[in-house]
DNA sequence: TAAAAATACTCCATAGGTATTTTAT
DNA sequence: ATAAAATACCTATGGAGTATTTTTA
């Protein structure tokens, strides 16, 4: 019978294409992985890479051996860290994805307030774009991502935390009226100024002013605070989340002014693998997130042995699960 | 980290709660699967079961483990099968199984034509009900099923073999004539003689004459063959699926009426696994059935290097796939 | 010639077998 | 006393390491 070992050799293999690296990965000498290689192609009876000097190539056999393998590895490890967290929420590792245009401006106020509550817990953070969250979400190198929804992977499930409206940053000397509310749809006469290309952020921008105006910055900026600083040197306008309008807005050269309903916006919310055994915890520390922005009250005083509060419930009405 | 000789060493333990009889599924001795079971324990940090006196008990840990220990060895002989099978549709062992309605009128004519087109194809048939047919089908002890739809298991996909309409089978001596169609609703007067509990069957007729009379035999018969006799003794009357009127109605006791549009009947169709990597060859089986059957035209005459049929395609349009 | 994978061999960890003990009814 | 699981101990398979060879660009 196939073995875990070799479903993880051969998935590094396919991974790297390149005996020598994998073996590397898997911590084991060359000939090691060749071996289990090898034994696994015998049992199942066909080639699953072809040995070409100088690379190695996946058959298609092999590389939907390889899609396969991926999925039992996960579920495999899923098994371990059902047994490990059992009884446990919220300790031991937590990889915790979180976009670049939402990291700034939640993680000050919501590290502090997890450590607080979850000592045991050691949070290892990663800041990057949504599709390379989803990745590092399906190959178990995260846990957890907070990402704008809706998100496309079907292996994926994910829960809001919170609605995000936006709000329009103009320069000090713009003449609209700072207090006055001003209409979605106006903004197609505005300069946007974008984040580059892979942002989620920029395609939302992107969306709400559909025709209007491209960015002064042709190829996008990098970070809010690049656009924000754009925006008060009076290069153009920008839509600027409402998390982070908190943290960006304090700046003298710059006016925010909020929208007329139907407010634009993102929603924020939490993924996570659809088989994951951490469903639990994540529920817990959805509503531990949403506390600590202000999002929703804390939960009511736990009665006497501590159990598990209410938003701990898989499923229940707190934390609206949505499929994808 | 864990292997999947002890997650199948434990899923047997799940199963049978005995270590002895575990370890005899497994070909192996209790101490060693007691060794593996403990090892499993250790690595993943919690007890998996209760070791009570005369009685082995499952942790509520350890069923979550088991339940997802199912599904990983599920998978890994996913692999095996997708890999075994690879260019070779319709070979190697085939485990079938039929409900009992089905199975001895559909079988004289697809096996022999199964066994002509694909004489390397060794099937091993299994008759009994529906649910017992998904459980097994889920144990990885079966590959496909012929069933009536729709099945409920959400991890089951299926897809539609034929339609198969119900007659009415009297006593020969009944009045109604045997030419003139019949309404539906008529029979709610009959004394319908019903299947024993169980059989999908038995529902699909007790659906149709919702309001009607009970059956003559409290406890129901064991067989479509003893319905029939009951039918000719003048017992009452029953609701017979085509495929088995060809069979059991040349009874000369026996009366079939048809019945006018809409006709009651039943969907037959073909159940398997989701993940099951032999979708391709259960569209070519499909086809073969329904051709056997004389349900649809031959495929047509196969260029020389006999590629795969057009009915191979997965999600092709001549087998439309239900999920569930 | 150089780089990469396969082969040869050696060693030891461990899975599994047999025999026995422990445990609880 | 019995049945079942755990323990002790032994053996052998095989997984992994080192060294070496083969292969091909």
């Amino acid at each position: 019978m196939i073995t875990l070992k070799q479903l993880r050799y051969f998935e590094a293999l396919a991974r790297v294409r390149h005996f020598g690296r994998a073996a590397q990965e898997c911590a084991v000498t060359q000939p090691a992985l060749s071996m289990q290689i090898r034994d696994l192609e015998a049992r199942l009876g066909v080639d699953l890479v072809e040995r070409r000097p100088g690379e190695v190539v996946l058959t298609p056999i092999g590389a939907e051996v390889a899609r396969r393998a991926e999925s039992v590895l996960a579920e495999a490890r899923d098994i371990v860290d059902v047994a490990r967290h059992h009884g446990r929420p919220l300790t031991g590792r937590l990889g915790l994805g979180v976009i670049p245009t939402l990291a700034p401006y939640v993680l000050p106020t919501v590290l502090p307030a997890l450590q607080r509550r979850h000592p045991d817990l050691s949070v290892e953070l990663r800041e990057t774009q949504t599709r390379h969250l989803m990745d590092e979400l399906g190959r178990g190198m995260l846990d957890a991502a907070m990402v704008a929804l809706p998100v496309d992977p079907p292996d994926v499930e994910t829960m809001v935390l919170f609605e995000d409206p936006f709000v329009l940053a103009v320069p000090a000397d713009d003449p609209r009226p700072a207090d006055g509310p001003i209409e979605a749809a106006s903004i197609e006469r505005d300069r946007l100024i974008l984040l580059e290309e892979g942002h989620c952020l920029r395609d939302q921008a992107l969306a709400v002013c559909a025709g209007g105006r491209r960015d002064a910055m042709g190829l996008g900026a990098t970070s809010l605070s690049t656009v924000m600083q754009l925006v008060a040197s009076g290069y153009g306008t920008t839509l600027l989340p409402q998390v982070a309008a908190d943290a960006e807005g304090h700046n003298p050269h710059i006016k925010l002014l909020s929208f007329t309903a139907p407010r634009p916006g993102r929603t924020i919310g939490l993924a996570f693998r659809k088989t994951s055994p951490r469903k639990a915890e994540f529920c817990v520390l959805a509503s531990l997130v949403c506390e600590a922005l202000g999002f929703c009250p804390p939960p009511p005083p736990a009665p006497p042995p501590q159990p598990a509060p209410a938003q701990t419930r898989q499923g229940g009405p707190e934390a609206a699960l949505q499929s994808n």
